[in-house]
DNA sequence: CAGTGGTCTAGACCACACT
DNA sequence: GTGTGGTCTAGACCACTGC
C-alpha cells in the first residue's frame, strides 16, 4: 500500500484512551494475516503456500515486505522455505523433526543410531480436569479431558514414563486404539487426525525420587533419581493444548540444551 | 564491491578439487569481518560499533547488506539494536541479563523478586587438567587449569553447588579474592578481567542421588535426588572456554525451558 | 537539528527445482 | 524455460535519541 498511509492498522481501530499506540510495521500486519490463514487451517501443515509476489499482490505491499513477514514465521518454525520450490507449512511429520519437543539423547551415539523408540500405551482415559490440569489448559475443573499413559523404551530400555492431559473437545475419538496403531510421533497424528500443530512448548525439569509405581514401569528400583519434566504444549496464539508430565530416566540418556 | 563480482569470497580461494563449492553471500562474508574485528578485542562489550552506513562505505557495499549481516549478530545475542543511538557490542554486565545462561527460576515468585544469589567460594585451585577437563576444554591432559568450586544461596538456602573448570592460559591471576570481592555475574568479570566473552553454551542435565560431600554442602540428606547439569560454554568461533559442573537442589526451584 | 536504526519499495540478478 | 526463494542494490521516508 504505497499510496496510502503505510502505518495504518489493518485490525481494530486504536482506542484513544489507550496507553498503547498499537502501532505495528506492514510486516507484522501482513505475518498476522498469514498466521490467521495457518490458524483458519486455510493452509494445513504440509502445504504448499502461495508465493510470496502471489501474496504480494494479494495484500497489496512489496515482495520484500512479504518476505519480511515469512522470515519471522520461518525463524519461529511456523513455515519451511525450501528455495526453488516454495514455502510450506511446517510439520512434525517429518522424518528428520520426528521428536522435535524432545531434548533426551543417548549419552554415546545419536538419537538416529538408537533407532525408533517403542512405544507402549498403559491407558487412555476420558475423565474430568483435575483443578491443576484445568488451570494449565485454560479450562474448568471438571471438563472433560483425555488422559493417556505411556512408556517410551529405547533399545528395550524403558527410559520414559509419561502422563498426558488432552482438553477432551479437541479430541473426540482419541482411543487407545489409535494412538497405539499410528506409526510416529504423537504430535504428527495430531495434526493429521485433529488438525491440532503444537508450536511452542515450556517445560518445567525437577530431580525427584522415584515412587513405587514408576519405579516399577521403568524397571527402576524406587527412589531412583529421576529427571521429572512438565511441558505445556501450545498451538496458534499461545493457546495451551497439551499438559504432559513425563519421568526420564538419565542412566544412560541426558537431556541436551542449548543457550544462546 | 557492486562492480567486482558479487559472489566473490574474500576468504581464502577455493580449491579446485574441493567437493564445496565454498560459496557464501556477501553478507555472510561481512558478517565474518565483523565477528573478527569483535573477536579480536577491537570493539569490546558494551562499545558502541560503527553505524551500518559507515561499515557500509567501509566495506563497499549497501547499508542492506551490512543490515542483513547485523540482523544475524543481534540474532545470535552478540550485538545489541538500539534505535536512534546505535549498535552494542552485547555483554553480560547489564542488569536485565545478569544471569543468561542460568535457567532457574523459584517455583513462586520470579527471580528478580527473589533477589540476588549469596555466593560463597569454596576454593580456587590451580591444577592439571584431568583428561575429561582436557578434553572438553580442547587442552592436553595435564594442560595448567583453574578449578573453582562455590556454593549459591537464595534466600539463605543454599541451592546450587558447582565446579568451574577454566583454561589457565586464558585467566591467570584469578583468585578466590578477585571473585570474592566482585559484584555481580561471573561471567560479567571474565568480560571486563579477562576480555573474555561467553557466548552459547551446550549443557547435558540428568537426575542424580547427592553423594555425602554435595548433601553437606547444600544442607540436604545424602541420597536426594539433584538435578545435575554440565555445561561447556564457547567465546567466539566457538572455542569451548570453561566447563562448569554443578547440583541444584529442585526443592522449590525448577529449570526453565522454552521449545520453540 | 543531525544521526541512528527501522520500514518499505522497486528492480535486478543468482541459485535451485521441476518440466 | 518458467517459477520459486535468495541476494544485492539504491533511494525514500519513519521513529527514536540526543544535542
Amino acid at each position: 500500500m504505497p499510496e496510502s498511509n503505510p502505518t495504518a492498522d489493518l485490525s481494530l481501530p486504536t482506542d484513544e484512551a489507550s496507553v498503547t499506540p498499537a502501532f505495528s510495521p506492514l510486516y507484522q500486519q501482513i505475518k498476522s494475516l498469514i498466521l490467521q490463514s495457518l490458524q483458519a487451517g486455510q493452509w494445513k501443515p504440509g502445504d504448499l503456500i502461495p508465493s510470496e509476489i502471489e501474496l504480494a499482490g494479494r495484500y497489496r505491499v512489496s515482495q520484500g515486505t512479504v518476505r519480511k513477514a515469512i522470515d519471522e514465521l520461518a525463524s519461529e518454525n511456523l513455515v519451511v522455505r525450501r528455495q526453488g520450490k516454495g514455502t510450506f507449512v511446517a510439520t512434525h511429520a517429518e522424518q528428520q523433526v520426528q521428536y522435535r519437543f524432545l531434548r533426551l539423547m543417548p549419552d554415546r551415539g545419536s538419537a538416529a543410531s538408537e533407532g525408533p523408540a517403542q512405544r507402549s500405551i498403559i491407558d487412555c482415559k476420558r475423565q474430568r480436569a483435575p483443578a491443576d490440569v484445568a488451570r494449565t489448559l485454560a479450562l474448568r475443573t471438571g471438563d472433560p479431558v483425555l488422559q493417556v499413559r505411556r512408556v517410551l523404551a529405547f533399545r528395550g530400555v524403558p527410559t520414559i514414563l509419561e502422563e498426558l492431559w488432552l482438553p477432551g473437545s479437541a479430541f473426540k475419538g482419541l482411543t487407545a486404539e489409535r494412538l497405539a496403531t499410528h506409526e510416529g510421533a504423537m504430535y504428527a497424528l495430531f495434526e493429521t487426525e485433529f488438525g491440532v500443530r503444537m508450536v511452542r512448548a515450556d517445560e518445567k525439569l525437577r530431580a525427584v525420587a522415584a515412587d513405587t509405581a514408576a519405579a516399577e514401569k521403568l524397571q527402576v528400583p524406587a527412589g531412583t533419581p529421576l529427571l521429572s519434566v512438565e511441558r505445556v504444549a501450545h498451538t496458534y496464539q499461545d493457546i495451551p493444548m497439551e499438559l504432559r508430565r513425563g519421568f526420564y530416566r538419565t542412566d544412560s540418556h541426558h537431556y541436551r540444551n542449548s543457550l544462546g
